[in-house]
DNA sequence: TGCGTTATGTTATAACATAACAAAACAATG
DNA sequence: CATTGTTTTGTTATGTTATAACATAACGCA
């Protein structure tokens, strides 16, 4: 089994973003009336503390360690809830999840994922949905959520 | 469990068009001295001759009834082979595969998936692309491969 | 024919995800 | 503050997708 040892380890340089995160995450939830309970925000927590995309069971091992009677509906809730929420996404080639930095307005995550050091970055791309939109309002078909993931080596990983 | 109805019983109106691919298969394999042996080709001929995605385990259960043996690894061997090939892609986000209808350049498939009749419609869009590859190069990201997965309603379901 | 390579058979298990029902926590309102 | 309906969580079981590992068979060619 592939364990993530990032998650067992929390890295602490980045902590402060992790507390941005979650402060922004009960803020929308609070206004949105939707209940950030401790599970939720643990999950939330753990996969923001991770920098790269993280699966239902690396997530689900940490909890068992802290808890008794976590079990995968345990995750798999936190999780559709997060998405719900826009909290976080789900890279559907990976299996996996990632924190979403704009969480107050709705979409779907565009993705560049890294093979090399596994890292996930978003995309913030009008020109994509856009050419996508179109393209398929050209053969009459709605769009609802456009799914991008795109596989390569990002920019550090090239120098060595 | 989710059976796929078409897969065991064949349809007959769109014959001509599965053998016109099987055709080319053997055209492209052959050119490239890769082969396309009976398993492959069965597995192929299943994916062409059904109108949706389909999934591994759809495959399994026809190709036990017709011989034994056949284990999961016939078919995830089989469908490796074939994407290797670029004869079929697989769509990330339904666990399924279809046929690609042209095998003879490499590419990574773009689709359109319907939420109501299952559907999928292929893609070939050269601005997606470009707007993509653009996007991934302003952030200094080298893009492989690009997956694109537009879920939605085609143009037939949005009549009904 | 013999040999290396490629493909398949076979068993087992890993990895990912949900169904179904019971119990507990919550929140709201009379 | 009791009760009642709703949401969340616990728990057990199972469904679904995919691969590891090793044995055997088929193929292709010198």
């Amino acid at each position: 089994m592939m364990m993530n040892e990032a998650l067992i380890h929390p890295n602490h340089d980045h902590s402060r973003c992790v507390e941005d995160a979650l402060d922004a995450a009960e803020t929308v939830c609070a206004r949105r009336g939707a209940r950030l309970t401790p599970t939720r925000k643990r999950v939330l927590e753990l996969i923001w503390r991770n920098h790269k995309p993280v699966g239902a069971y690396d997530l689900l091992h940490v909890l068992q360690q802290e808890r008794r009677g976590a079990a995968p509906p345990t995750v798999y809730r936190a999780l559709e809830f997060l998405q719900e929420q826009g909290l976080i996404h789900r890279i559907e080639f990976l299996n996996a999840y990632m924190g979403c930095e704009d969480p107050e307005n709705p979409h779907v995550g565009h993705f560049l994922v890294c093979r090399v050091c596994g890292n996930a970055i978003e995309l913030t791309d009008e020109r994509i949905e856009g050419s996508i939109s179109e393209s398929a309002q050209s053969l009459g078909f709605a769009a609802e959520q456009s799914m991008v993931e795109i596989k390569g080596v990002c920019a550090d990983c090239q120098k060595v």
